[in-house]
DNA sequence: TTGTATGCGTTATCAT
DNA sequence: ATGATAACGCATACAA
């Protein structure tokens, strides 16, 4: 019989007790350096690996974190959004000790919150990454506070970031700079795909693109505007009506850069050139924005590091001594990034 | 002091015994109607969760599959491939009351192997699905059978398939089918951009492109090829080449899609009109053929189905009463599906 | 049908 | 610096 070794084993083959061999795989300070040495040797030629779940169990921490994410479990796999995210916090997650696990939440079920505080109650992991539009959720946060449980969310609003630490990009400025950006290669009458309702950030965006128009002195009826709910499908459909209002805009901003390739996808059906007939411009540059013909003109919105920062955020919250300090939120840069997707108005 | 509840304290304040909670919480059918539903209300009213790490020290089961996929953690997110499969597979993970957890591992490392084995010595889950190329890794394979451990091999090779149960399409086949397909529409000279050496799917689908050739007459030199490695940016860099061909092919035929998308995108930056100049085919039927102009002709590989039944199949090993049956292997459709980006070529 | 007792493999507490 | 011992919360063999 083959049973697989214990810790037991490597501390009876050791020679020494058993709290010695935890504290060296634990990485304490408090063994002398021979011991160690035979314990790791020992380590070594048994193939032992510590049990996850024993250690889990008796430490009371299992070093999960858990990034949550709105998915429909129907529809389109997850845009490029979310697998960058994922990467950059699997990354930091490698380099600190941490596991990751994704949680798919179905945005459309009536229970979502109720979904992601059962992570926390039934201890499937000790800290939680929010992505939008639960970053947002100013009652789920308050649910999580109560329970003084980890948490940071990504691309939250103001509301958001009085309540728990948040990671993301100034998604106002970012809208107000591609429009200063179109306004400065001539553009003058717009159209704006926006994104989903209680996507805060999306609404920073538009807000932002408005304070661009009046700065420039083109408040008004400069634009017109479609809402949209970030997929491909919604950028196809909101295209043509932009198009052929009455202002006849030369450029359309989108929310993101899904509803930006669709919006070109209708543009292609229609006969239209881009950027010689109408530029578009998308939101967040994720890879689809380089793989699309003409290459799409979108703004830079790091989530890869994005995704980093948040899981070093939660270390740092793990390793403080004190238990919640105030919520801290970190602003990554972003910027326009043009491609050719963009070129200056056609008067006709 | 309030401590989140544990087994006991269900069971004081129901009046009955830890194990009849234990029962009731795995749908044991050996308890009394009444008493079962005395206890569930217990439940209701404690907010009782019943504690993951405990449970799987206790059972020797965690519930926990894990999806292993090749990723470089700095190169491009992993492709909508990958997303498909993890859709599915956790879609069954959630209908049969399993964890899916996903796995990423560098294929450019030296210790891959050992990284998968890992998973297993470290009891970090209890099931695996393998996706290529570590589906192929026959030396792997011999050791997780070793360990007698359950598996599943995405898109595998003849030889996995005899170590492995696996689930895929006919590669071949669908080699054969898109080579006929074009055959059909009316071309006799072909570019092909293979993927990456050591992917046995993608070198079988190959071999049946080579079948289609013979098969129609059109064997000896009616086509050239260039080796890619799936990318976006691989298929870029082939396209010229393959179009510049003396043999000056009339249709190009990729390895995937997102090879077929750069392949396109290259066309494009040369000026050339798709179908017009050249017909260009995909493989997988990923989201992004269909987001691309013109809307990209390509194989369907239904990997969300893939995905559904590798977790079916590990389920059912898991009930089985028998250790280890032999392998099995499941083949999934697939068919050409028609878009815009094939034509009649267009004789000069 | 129900309850009791034991063990899962580790970390934490407290001695030494 | 090192070791003995007590949790950790649950499943399960066994007894009733």
């Amino acid at each position: 019989m083959n049973r697989t070794p214990t810790i037991d084993d490597v501390a009876a083959l050791a020679g020494v007790g058993r709290t010695t061999v935890s504290r060296v795989l634990n990485g304490s300070p408090k063994v002398s350096p021979e011991v160690r040495e035979r314990v790791l040797k020992t380590v070594e030629t048994l193939n032992y690996k510590v049990n996850r779940q024993a250690r889990a169990l008796a430490g009371g921490r299992m070093h999960m974190l858990a990034l949550v994410y709105a998915s429909d479990l129907d529809t389109e796999p997850n845009s490029f959004y979310y697998s960058g995210l994922e990467l950059g916090a699997l990354r930091a997650c490698t380099e600190l000790g941490f596991n990751l696990m994704t949680q798919a939440v179905n945005q459309n079920a009536d229970n979502t919150a109720e979904q992601i505080l059962d992570m926390i109650d039934a201890r499937r992991c000790d800290g939680l990454i929010l992505s939008p539009p639960f970053s947002d959720d100013l009652e789920l946060l308050a649910q999580i506070n109560q329970r003084n449980f980890p948490v940071i969310c990504i691309s939250s609003g103001a509301g958001s970031q009085a309540l728990a630490s948040g990671v993301g990009i100034d998604d106002e400025a970012a809208g107000y700079d591609v429009a200063c950006y179109l306004i400065g290669v001539g553009h003058r009458r717009f159209g704006f795909i926006r994104g989903p309702e209680r996507h805060v950030s999306a609404d920073d965006r538009f807000t932002g693109f408005l304070r661009a128009l009046t700065a420039n002195g083109l408040a008004g009826e400069a634009y017109v505007a479609e809402r949209g709910n970030f997929t491909f499908h919604s950028g196809v459909e909101a295209f043509p009506a932009l198009y052929n209002a009455s202002l006849r805009p030369t450029a359309i901003i989108c929310g993101n850069d899904d509803m930006a390739v669709g919006a070109m996808f209708s543009a292609h059906r229609m006969g239209l050139d881009i950027p010689g007939d109408i530029s578009i411009v998308g939101f967040d540059d994720t890879p689809v924005s380089e793989i699309v013909w003409p290459p799409l003109t979108t703004v830079r919105h790091p989530v890869k590091q994005i995704g980093y920062e948040a899981v070093r955020m939660l270390h740092e919250r793990d390793q403080a001594t004190s238990a919640a300090a105030a919520p801290q939120s970190s602003v990554i840069p972003h910027a326009v990034v043009a491609r050719e997707s963009v070129s200056a108005p056609c008067e006709r």
